[in-house]
DNA sequence: CGCTATAACTCTACTTTGTCAGGTATTTAT
DNA sequence: ATAAATACCTGACAAAGTAGAGTTATAGCG
């Protein structure tokens, strides 16, 4: 493997990075993805995709400014570079290319 | 890791499966794979792929009549299973909620 | 029949991605 | 100063993805 195609967590990720425009962070990131997929997320496993994504060059991060709430470190914000934007794209329309051949045969049957 | 959950390459496989109805078996499927994605598909990785997506009832085998070609040995087909068509489903679905949220935002930048 | 070419599947080893447990660091409140 | 809350990081292991080499089966042809 080369290291460039998405995973299946790695996109959820990703997706949600995209959806949270400015302020995604991993524990912002783990409640959107649990949330959505009804299943349980741990929060070392948003961590290691993150960066996973970040050397992949699909996401940059910074460290974002001081919290109003109690207590805490400081958050790494995470935005969606232009590349891993388009590789969001080109994922869906790949599948949808699929999609276009299976809906009128098999869906009925399910 | 659970076992339940579809890898974005099995993905890539059970989607091929579904829109050749009746007549996929390895080949068939990684020549489509290899069309559509424009990256070469070793052999090996689809036979992988398609027994692990059938001990997870996502598909279903059986060896197929005799070939009308050269020589060869026997083909063994694949058909995808209600539950395989509802794990593409769901898949998609969830894929698809999270654009929804992120189109008008982001998509123009890229 | 025995040989060769072809077509397909299987085995084994290795890399990347996915998951988890536990730990460390920083800020706010008492 | 201590405790509580919030967040990130590390390291180990399991599952999925990949690749090479090998095995099995069929058909044609001398």
């Amino acid at each position: 493997m080369k290291g460039t195609y998405l995973g299946e967590f790695e996109e959820l990720i990703l997706l949600s990075v995209a959806s949270q425009s400015e302020e995604a962070y991993a524990v912002s990131i783990k409640a959107e993805v649990e949330n959505k997929t009804q299943r349980k997320v741990n929060i070392s496993a948003v961590h290691s995709a993150l960066y996973r994504l970040e050397d992949k060059g699909f996401l940059k991060s910074s460290f974002g400014g001081a919290t109003q709430k109690r207590g805490g470190k400081e958050k790494r914000l995470f935005r969606v570079t232009n590349l891993g934007i388009n590789a969001l794209k080109e994922a869906r329309q790949l599948r949808e290319s699929f999609w276009k051949n299976i809906s009128q045969l098999s869906l009925h049957k399910a």
